[in-house]
DNA sequence: AGTGTTCTGTAGCCACGGCTACAAAAAATA
DNA sequence: TATTTTTTGTAGCCGTGGCTACAGAACACT
């Protein structure tokens, strides 16, 4: 059943440190169901009772988010190893928050969620690992989130980049690093215009600051930047 | 030594659904460490290195966070039952990102976050509920700050100041309710300024979309409300 | 090399919303 | 009831930044 995908699976991060040999026993202890679907095919539905998580065999599916609007919004964009509803199997939230749909024919592994934590305790030693990992996966993306709320509630263009430009300069070590996305995405991630921002980062270079070209940064007066920072 | 907090941890999401006879045998298993501050000492240091979560037994405390600039922002206000740092206990990170100061006498219990999963998992069952309470703390914080996220992520202010009261609206159930925090929390919340926040509900108001006095607010017309989404 | 596509920088317009300031209402304290 | 403190509504000023539009650069594909 499962056994195409062990390879695939022992790659993903809910199953890290979790031996291939071994994988095949914590799944018969899991007991997953796998469904196929096609293009364009509903996975989920927003506001569906939560059942059980689900993991990208094949394919790649996309998560949205109606607004009051009745717009669709795009939050993320999976495809193999990536997992969905992880937040909402341990938390008493009881319904689907988005709709998640197939945007090619794909397989997908579902998870119950009373199987992560409920069974084989002591039996299944390989257990203890999963719930490490899961709670590693929640915890960071708890983190990322926290980040982005932080730097969505700077205030001013200046602001958001300056920012964001000293933390890559810090985790970079030198004042010539690479931006880790293009400028649309940027732009969205710091919730601000494309061309807003560009304008403001020419700014920045006419005054000295810094300097870029397309995706490559120059930090050239890292004091001034901090002083943008508010 | 923790005989006299039992009675306080039993009520901390921490320990739910954990009886208070029980507690006792469970904390003997996780060893925690209790430290006592005096207001305006420092518990954690941004950068520190990462050893155990954090719980308030008496007093208060507050997270702060320094931007670039140097400036700190207050983040949280924690008081009795409140936890801190239970995402980083299970996140590859080993810094604190944020300092931890005491706003008045207090105490703190420190649990290491090696004894929370690695230890007696079958000697003592009171271990799994931890687990599970653990796993429904931080999902149901990501939950929270994906809500924010979002929120944020709105552009302009009557979308936000509409999708809010939509919110609020479906929670309740009738037309009329009582918002659940003031003028100021609520526009820092949005990331907008108060008056500017006022101004517009003024506005829409006139409109005859909505009707206020003080925080008590009744949507007269969902239909434009949800219009104004986005 | 040639073509189409995506990405980036730049310009100009103008509305949204931030900010300060103040007065009235409500709530807390005495 | 009187007095102080906090919360809320309103006004006016004006800068920031969103938006559309376009041209040139970089990239992908053949």
């Amino acid at each position: 059943m499962y056994t195409n995908y062990l390879g695939e699976l022992s790659k993903s991060l809910l199953f890290d440190n979790i031996q291939r040999e071994h994988l095949a026993d914590l799944l018969g202890c899991l007991k997953p169901t796998i469904s196929s679907y096609k293009k364009n095919d509903y996975l989920i539905i927003a506001d569906e009772e939560f059942k059980s998580l689900g993991i990208v065999l094949k394919g790649r599916v996309a998560v949205f988010k109606d607004n009051a609007a009745g717009r669709r919004v795009m939050i993320s964009l999976l495809s193999k190893g990536d997992m969905f509803g992880e937040m909402l199997a341990f938390s008493k939230q009881k319904k689907w928050p988005a709709t998640v749909e197939a945007q090619e024919n794909c397989e997908i592994l579902f998870l119950a969620k009373e199987k992560i934590i409920d069974e084989c305790r002591n039996v299944c030693p390989w257990h203890k690992t999963l719930i490490e990992n899961m709670l590693r996966i929640i915890s960071e993306r708890a983190l990322m989130l926290n980040k982005r709320v932080e730097y969505l509630s700077i205030t001013g263009m200046r602001g958001k980049i300056s920012t964001f430009l000293l933390e890559q300069f810090k985790e970079a070590g030198t004042p010539t690093f690479t931006l880790p996305m293009n400028r649309n995405d940027l732009a969205s991630y710091l919730n601000v215009s494309r061309p807003s921002m560009s304008r403001e980062m020419s700014k920045m270079r006419d005054e000295g600051v810094i300097d870029f070209h397309l995706s490559s940064v120059k930090i050239l007066n890292p004091e001034a930047l901090r002083g943008m920072v508010e």
